[in-house]
DNA sequence: TGGGAATTCTCAGTATACTTCTCAACCACG
DNA sequence: CGTGGTTGAGAAGTATACTGAGAATTCCCA
């Protein structure tokens, strides 16, 4: 099987040309994609726990905690004990952490458009719900679907 | 722009769906796909230098050259200086290495398949071919087409 | 109420992936 | 020649991503 028929290559190539271009539009902020993910899901559900914050953004117990420790220390996000479970870190978004991910918007949603940018309208949308069906399919710790059929709740 | 609406953050879903099943069907051998790629690049082109490999994998050449490292570690491959250009590092398998990448060549298979089980043949191969569409549009490194259309010769 | 089970987080270790800086070797032009 | 530009590697630093081990806390049931 040569590398270019191998799914998981293919995905491996894509991965990185869109770190690439998302690292081309926000170079400015000094913002990774994951992070910026996170930002987005804080921004929907402040004084999150890390654990669930993982399974929003897909990410494990463990990388979450380091890409929130990053954060807090860019001064984009507050993390503090819970009070009412001591064994729970909470975190949010500071003034400035909101300011930024708000500031980045266009220039993600650009970095997002450039990959698929090559594809026609139908052809794109048959990418994403090809993408998402796979997905849906084969994680395991996928939550169970709410009442709209997506994993998750809208977001911005 | 929701997460399940942007194509690199379902990408990126992808990347690591694929790499955990990878993963799971390759447990025994303790080989990642970033070195399987690597290894199946060598059994090609014997005593490659790194940048041709990185070119060839889609690696940075930095990480090529850890990616070597790790594998020459392991035993799996030999590396050493180039007579005619003492800057050049080539790089070939050993005769474990080969012995290796062929015992592990049926779970590969198996990793690269489950990620794309869920889909219809038509909508596989459409699949396919809208990732690699994408990556020849975006990939400014990509090198020149070769006379049969795709970047690189056919591989076992 | 007591104690084991489950949950939440941390820490250590490793691999991928990239950037930037540095150095050595090659090559081409004058 | 020989000097200067190009190229190939290495080293250092950072971010993502996961595993396994461990500690603290909470929960639940007997």
């Amino acid at each position: 099987m040569p590398l270019w028929r191998r799914p998981g290559f293919l995905v491996r190539r894509l991965h990185q040309i869109h770190g690439a271009m998302f690292a081309e539009e926000c170079a400015s902020f000094d913002i990774t994609p994951v992070q910026y993910a996170v930002m987005t899901t804080l921004a929907h559900q402040p004084d999150c726990d890390q654990n669930s914050l993982a399974v929003e953004v897909g990410l494990d117990r463990t990388n979450a905690a380091d890409v929130l420790r990053r954060l807090a220390r860019q001064g984009l996000v507050l993390r503090r004990a819970s009070g009412l479970d001591r064994r729970r870190v909470l975190s949010r978004l500071t003034p400035r952490g909101t300011t930024i991910l708000e500031a980045m918007q266009g220039a993600m949603v650009r970095a997002q458009q450039r990959l698929v940018a090559p594809l026609a309208d139908v052809e794109r949308e048959q990418f994403l719900a090809t993408m998402l069906k796979l997905i849906e399919a084969n994680d395991p710790t996928l939550p169970p679907r709410r009442a709209n059929g997506r994993p998750t709740q809208a977001q911005k």
